[in-house]
DNA sequence: TAGATTGTTAATCGATTAACAATC
DNA sequence: TAGATTGTTAATCGATTAACAATC
């Protein structure tokens, strides 16, 4: 079957797909064009049938006897994952954690750009942070909705996280990267994922 | 059976215990007392029964009829996550992330305290960030064996994090959260977990 | 051609859910 | 007591692995 699978595909896969990318990405940048589903899988520590498995749910990328050739499977996850185009993302809270999404480098060629920040401290608002003059958290609503932004990172106090959380997903926001320590709840539809790294350590100190 | 089960307990469940344990502090903090699986689950967004399930694995922690006394649950999950001490780690990269990440109000109560931060740039050894000396990378394996530290945030550029991450395992590091954007190889028994904000909204863009 | 590696199937393994007796 | 909610079992559902024919 010549495959392009429109199938529910699992969340658990998806959530592996910019793992590969990632390390497709590395590959390439050493200058190498080939790799095989065993390779890849020494990379990034899945077993080489799930890799297989996971990519063949979207078509058949690779060529028996060669493996897959990295830029023609780059393009393809890009595509799969929409990071084929330039996402514009806000911040919202300017602490360190905001400062330091907004400097970030990294998400240049990878498919997102900052466009605008926030915060709503006073004495904040109008600084500029970089080629960033700092919004009013109060004009976030319009701002969003004008730009059409559907991505938001969140690095406000846990008490503000969900107030704020409100707000986005009522002026538009699909999809919000929370670094605030506490769940949030929001519709269907709206996707949330999180970051906290006293959870994540706290995965690994059972082990210790 | 009065449980205590030292089986082998999955991973997938290890890495739920820290998110219930966020938000029943969170509860605390209100000040309520007593919660019951369905509450808690609306709150974290996970099934009762799996939640109950869970929390079953290592004891008897409820009563029927009223739940889950908060305080008491909260001490369990302390303990059996190890978060019941507090564990010294160190910060290497003091880019914009490690700055986060040494000022970082979070660890208080949640079981971690930034012990010393390092970096390579001569620029910024000596300096002080806070209440810490930058110490330089090369004196890392020194000072890590010295204090026994067994957790350690990366928080270096991509191309140098694989060399530190086999520096800090060589000098007795068990668990690494890693913030540079790539797989890190390490030897059985030590533990990576991801940050990387781009790899998560890359996951949320799928359905966008 | 011989060797390598994919895509896919079937078998296995593991996780989640539904349901309910036990009991507070 | 009546109502609520746990802990646990069995059933279901889903994910991973092993194996191999197809084929480059």
């Amino acid at each position: 079957m010549t495959s392009m699978n429109a199938d529910k595909i699992p969340d658990i896969i998806i959530g592996r797909l910019p793992v590969y990318l990632r390390a497709l990405q590395r590959l390439a940048e050493k200058g190498i064009s080939t790799t095989s589903s065993q390779e890849l899988g020494e990379i990034v520590g899945i077993s080489a049938a799930q890799i297989r498995k996971d990519i063949s749910q979207f078509g058949e990328f690779g060529k028996q006897g060669t493996g897959y050739a990295i830029s023609f499977l780059i393009e393809k996850l890009q595509d799969i994952l929409k990071v084929d185009r330039v996402w514009e993302v806000v911040v919202i809270g300017m602490g360190d954690i905001g400062h330091a999404l907004a400097h970030y480098q990294g998400f240049a060629n990878r498919g997102f750009h900052v466009k605008m920040v926030f915060d709503n401290d006073p004495k904040k608002v109008g600084e500029k942070i970089g080629e960033f003059e700092v919004y009013n958290t109060a004009s976030l609503a319009e701002k969003i909705k004008q730009h059409k932004i559907k991505i938001a990172m969140l690095a406000v106090p846990a008490s503000d996280a969900q107030s704020v959380a409100d707000q986005l997903v009522k002026a538009g926001v699909k999809a919000i990267l929370n670094y605030a320590p506490i769940s949030l709840t929001v519709p269907e539809g709206v996707r949330v994922q999180y970051i906290d790294p006293v959870t994540h350590l706290q995965r690994m100190t059972y082990y210790l």
